[in-house]
Parts: C-alpha cells; sequence; structure tokens
DNA sequence: TTTTACAAAACATACGTTCTGTTTTTTAAG
DNA sequence: CTTAAAAAACAGAACGTATGTTTTGTAAAA
C-alpha cells in the first residue's frame, strides 16, 4: 500500500512522548471545562484526545498522575501570560482596572483557568490529590506574591497589603467564575470586573508609574 | 421482646416523612461538604444518614432530585439566617466589615455554604442539573439583590450600585472558600473578609441610619 | 384493606486499573 | 551502512469495583 509522503516520517522519542502530552494536556483542560472533575475520565481524555488507553496509561499509572501532570502545566501556563505583550500593554497602560480585565479575560475565565478551579474545589474533598498538588498551590502562591510586589505598589506602601490585595483580586474573579451560574450575561460580569478594578485602583498602582 | 415506652411511639405519616427528610437534608449537606459533589452518592448518604438505601430512592427517584432537594432547602437556608438575632445585632452596629464577617462565618464559610457551592461548580458541567436549579439560582438571586436594597444603601445612592456591590461581596467570599486551597492560615482569609470590607464601607452603608 | 413508607437485594453500566500484545525507535554489533 | 536485539511507546482487551436505578418484599399508618 502507499503511504503519504509526508507522513509516517521518523520521529524520535523524544519528540513523541512531547506530542502526545501536548494532545493529552490539551484533552484534559477540556474535559475538566466542559464535564468537571469527576466526568473528566481516561475515556473522555481519550475521546478528546484521540489517543488510546493504552497511550494515557503508559505515561499517566492513575487519575490521580494525570490531574497532577495537568495541573502542574496549569501552574505555569497561568504565570506565563503575565509577561506576555498584552499583559504589558495593560500594565504600560498605567491603569489597575485594565489589567484586572485583561487577567480575567485572558487568564480566569478560560478554558484553563476553569479546569484549574475544577482541580482546587476537587483537591477539597479528595486527599489524595490535596497530598499530591497542596504543596505546588503553595508555592505558587507565594511566586505570584512576589511578582505581584514587583509589579504593584500599594498607596499605604506596605507590600504586605500589595500582597493581600492582589490575592483578594484573583480571589474575587475566581468567585465570578462560580457567579455565573447566577446570571445569564456575561457582560454583568464583566461589569463587576470593572468595578472591582475601580476600588482595586484605589489601593494600588504600578511600580515605578507616577499616579 | 420488651420494647422502650418511649420508642416505637405511633407518628403520623406527615412527621416521619419530615423526620426522613430532614435528616437525608443533614446528611447530604454533610456529603457534600466532606466528599464533594461526585462522592455524594446514595451510598454516602445514606452512611451519614442511617437510613436504608430502600428510604432514599422511596423519597428521591434518581440522585439528580436529591441535589434539586438539597439544593432548594440549601437556598432557604441561605436566606434565613440574614433575618436572624445575629444578623441583627451586625446590622444594628452599622458597620458594614462586620456584617460581611458575619455573612462569611454564618453562611459562605459552612458546610451549608460549602455544600452550595459543590452544586453550583456542578452544574456548570452537569446540564440536567443545571436545567433544574437554573431558574431556582436566578430567582433567588433577585430575591437576594431585593432584600440587599432593603438592607443597603450605596454613597452613589443608586440601587442598582447596590445590587452590584452586595452581588461583589457575595461573589468575593465564594471565591474565598476556593482561596483556602492556597493557604494554611484560617486568619488570613478573615483578614482578606475585613479588607474587603473596608473597601465594601466605602461604598454601602446601611438604609436608615446615618454614616 | 388500601396506601404510604421503608427495607434490601438485583441489575446494568461505567470507572480506574492491570494485563498482554504490537509497533516504533534506539542501541550496538558486524 | 546494515541489521538484529533491546527498550520505549502505544494499542486494546480484561477485570474487579462502585455507582445509579429498578425491582421485589415488609412494616406502619390511613
Amino acid at each position: 500500500m502507499s503511504q503519504p509522503a509526508e507522513k509516517r516520517q521518523r520521529r524520535s522519542q523524544e519528540d513523541r512522548v512531547k506530542a502526545t502530552l501536548d494532545v493529552t494536556y490539551e484533552a484534559i483542560v477540556t474535559s475538566l471545562d466542559e464535564k468537571g472533575y469527576s466526568a473528566t475520565t481516561f475515556s473522555s481524555v481519550q475521546a478528546a484526545s484521540g489517543l488510546s488507553r493504552g497511550a494515557l496509561t503508559y505515561h499517566f499509572s492513575s487519575k490521580l498522575d494525570m490531574m497532577v501532570f495537568a495541573c502542574r502545566r496549569l501552574l505555569e501556563a497561568a504565570i506565563r501570560p503575565t509577561q506576555s505583550s498584552g499583559s504589558k500593554r495593560a500594565e504600560a497602560s498605567g491603569n489597575i482596572a485594565e489589567f484586572l480585565m485583561f487577567y480575567w479575560r485572558q487568564i480566569v475565565n478560560t478554558r484553563e483557568g476553569r479546569a484549574f478551579i475544577e482541580i482546587l474545589i476537587a483537591s477539597r474533598s479528595d486527599d489524595e490529590l490535596d497530598a499530591e498538588i497542596g504543596p505546588l498551590l503553595e508555592d505558587w502562591d507565594k511566586e505570584i506574591c512576589k511578582s505581584a510586589i514587583d509589579r504593584f505598589a500599594a498607596t499605604s506602601g506596605s507590600d504586605d497589603d500589595v500582597m493581600v490585595l492582589w490575592s483578594m483580586a484573583r480571589t474575587f474573579l475566581r468567585g465570578l467564575v462560580i457567579h455565573s451560574r447566577f446570571v445569564n450575561d456575561p457582560a454583568s460580569l464583566e461589569d463587576m470586573v470593572r468595578r472591582f478594578g475601580q476600588m482595586l485602583a484605589e489601593e494600588l498602582r504600578f511600580r515605578g508609574l507616577k499616579h
């Protein structure tokens, strides 16, 4: 039988694994966002990825393993965009409210953001999951607080205030994902982001910028 | 065999059903809080309630039914305490921040509050659940907004602002339940409640009280 | 005596895991 | 450069368990 020239090319093991893990990650995120944590099964990831059950069980010895893997990548992905061009633009404007809207649209209210919340909620009741990702979350939170201090200054002048205020902002945006259950209009959620942004702007400014 | 005099007394059907449903409700809430939505099964509710499988399946034709029942009661329970003595005391102080702390401690960060969040998150991915409770949530949200207008006034004078601000407060507190995954110390969560209460107090005051 | 309320077993299904093959890449000898 | 053995990557079936639901049987109240 003839086989297409561009297919069946020889790939290194490294490339094969990377491609498989990338596809798997996307499938897990999609499934978490659309079906939730408990309905994110080997079967659902299989269906969303097109991979075989064997491929999944080869790379992940258990569902827990799979979720820890996804969580690690999600944590990385939630740091990277704040160093992107969109972020820089929002930061350059000096407008805290605008930056918060960027954070809502590009980080929290995304497939990845919602998938992350599914894992967070699941870890509340799943002791094994909590034991695995708990330390990761604490470390990540500290890192986020650190980079918040680099980016923001509080009107009070206190760095502790910066950490508390930015933690509050993230807290609020995650709560907004839940609040979406009560309202039909996404615009009203963005109104709340704007409103919170105004309140936050009273307490926080970008470092190195005159107010 | 002798049977205790106080037991085996004749009860009306109505009383029997009420007792069974009350016990079931408490068991569902406990299970939702401690095990999460997906692990809240007929078995787990059975174990937490001491009831038989037959008793549960008699009153609830499906798990969905059971959750809708729990959701209805939770929504009622989330309105009642704001008319309690503790609430009145916090309100009488005229201190918005204090009232928010009351709301956090007595409503959101409770077994019931966390159980409710489990249902909210589950309804994000469960279409059948969403179809059942979606309308309930919208109605309930409107009721909450209404009573917020009765209780609060915005410094801007706008009733819409009252609704938005109090929705934001509830949103923040729900987000705080998620944020508890990142921090070990419950006190730091309460610090955030206080801080948000300060910000809220700039925008909101109790009606009928001079500021 | 009929209906309501409860009890408990039976059932099909879907899950997480384990296992036995097969293909692909790597390693290393000739 | 070829080629055979070894290892890694993948494919898919098999297994035990727990879930939601249905069914059949019993006790209490109307």
